[in-house]
DNA sequence: GCTCATTTGTTCGTATGTATC
DNA sequence: TGATACATACGAACAAATGAG
């Protein structure tokens, strides 16, 4: 054994991989495996230096790069957190509606329809990487600006990941975005999304829960959202209308 | 005179700001102004220290801090430079068109239609922050995926920002993006993108270009990007077939 | 309202490693 | 090989925010 925390180099052997990295790396670990919870203090800079023997400038450079990935985040004089789905992807938790670019965004109501439990199918098992025959829930909403409805989304989630999804209320699914309240009752923060924008003509169903004619142009989303570890856990189809307000995205 | 660089802060007066950050607006000042061209070597960090009289640690975080926004890069053993439109905003150089969240993107053939001097209007100008009777320049191009037509679109530029632009011949055009082009010629780099996106059937002029029936569902881009202080720079608009392909975002 | 212990933020400086030319 | 420039690591000192008493 040449050091306790293994962090620092042997004389022999010799690793390049930077030490506040490695460090970086461990925390990372905690924070993914849930050890430490969405809101959770982590040690202080000063015992994490002790802990794995290293200074404090290299505890700092470790946990800053981890702020600014968003994973933690620090209140002077108060500690360093883990953060949950927060910050800067914000912008990612919601559709945003806007007539103009200088538009302000819309709010936006949600009324939940229904959750039914439903078999694995093509596309949505695929791109949540499981298995074709592996059970998915779906889950339907609509979003209304106003009075007038703007969005229908289906979601499909694994079953396997969320395990009483079911017993939750339709006020649950309401009050707040599936984001929050995924993440609340499932530790599980979004990290990332991915989406695909297509125009697509209003088929009669969805023509009529948007109420709008048959063959009205549309815009469909297609959104995967990743947690941890590029681990996929939702798969969403929208379809919006955007006569008046179009959805905003910003690079 | 307290001291030569004015960066340290006066005995009285106390200025809450940090030293790193006030250098961080000085030299983002010179990159902004266009003092030093985009790939152009900035002084080595001893030398700001010296300049400045703060330690080599301040400088450093001013410079990663401006690396970080995507300002500068640094090559360990050269230099610090000055970047353009790159790395992480890589991203927002171009349409991406996948046919699913787990294909490979589609490439793109450029084909330019017509440049022509116009007189502003409504939109655009409004977008681009400038008076109603500032004229424009307009580009209309198509996109093709192999031979298909994918794309059309139609960038409205300022004509006070951008003087000779009718200089530049179809292969300027069609060899680079038009953010390249940009540039490259006015040494403008495109700092962020908002994107509005919405669905519309096909009017006869467009349908025509695009090779679709009138009253397709098309996928309407408009989008908006800035160079450096939020400097508004182009206006565009773009319609899709999403038929095959859609168009990719990633948050 | 004040003081104090705790914790992060800023700034300084030094030494050494590593990449480039 | 040597000079230059960035990267890593250490640690000290003080400032500023927080919360408890």
């Amino acid at each position: 054994m040449v050091n306790r925390s293994a962090l620092s180099q042997s004389k022999f052997a010799h690793d390049p991989t930077p030490v506040y990295f490695k460090l970086q790396k461990i925390l990372l670990e905690q924070i993914e495996s849930g050890q430490w919870e969405p809101g959770a203090r982590i040690s202080p800079e000063r015992e994490l230096a002790r802990m794995y023997s290293v200074s404090i400038g290299t505890v700092k450079k470790a946990v800053l790069n981890l702020v600014q990935q968003g994973f933690l985040y620090r209140i002077q004089g108060k500690g360093t957190f883990v953060a949950g789905t927060t910050l800067k992807r914000e912008s990612l938790r919601y559709y945003r509606l806007l007539r103009n670019l200088l538009d302000d965004e819309a709010v936006l109501k949600i009324k939940f329809i229904e959750l039914t439990e439903r078999g694995g199918f093509y596309p949505a098992n695929r791109q949540l990487g499981l298995r074709l025959k592996e059970n998915l829930y779906e889950v339907k909403r609509m979003f209304f600006t106003g009075k007038k409805p703007v969005i229908y989304s289906i979601s499909y989630l694994p079953q396997k990941m969320f395990k009483d999804l079911k017993d939750l209320t339709p006020s649950n699914f309401e009050r707040d975005t599936l984001y929050h309240t995924l993440e609340k009752r499932y530790n599980l923060p979004t990290i990332s999304n991915q989406e695909l924008f297509g125009a697509v003509p209003a088929q009669e169903k969805i023509a009529k829960m948007l109420q709008v004619p048959v063959g009205t142009a549309l815009l469909q989303i297609e959104m995967l959202s990743f947690t941890y570890r590029q681990q996929p856990y939702e798969y969403r189809l929208s379809y919006c209308i955007t006569h008046e307000r179009k959805v905003y995205a910003e690079i």
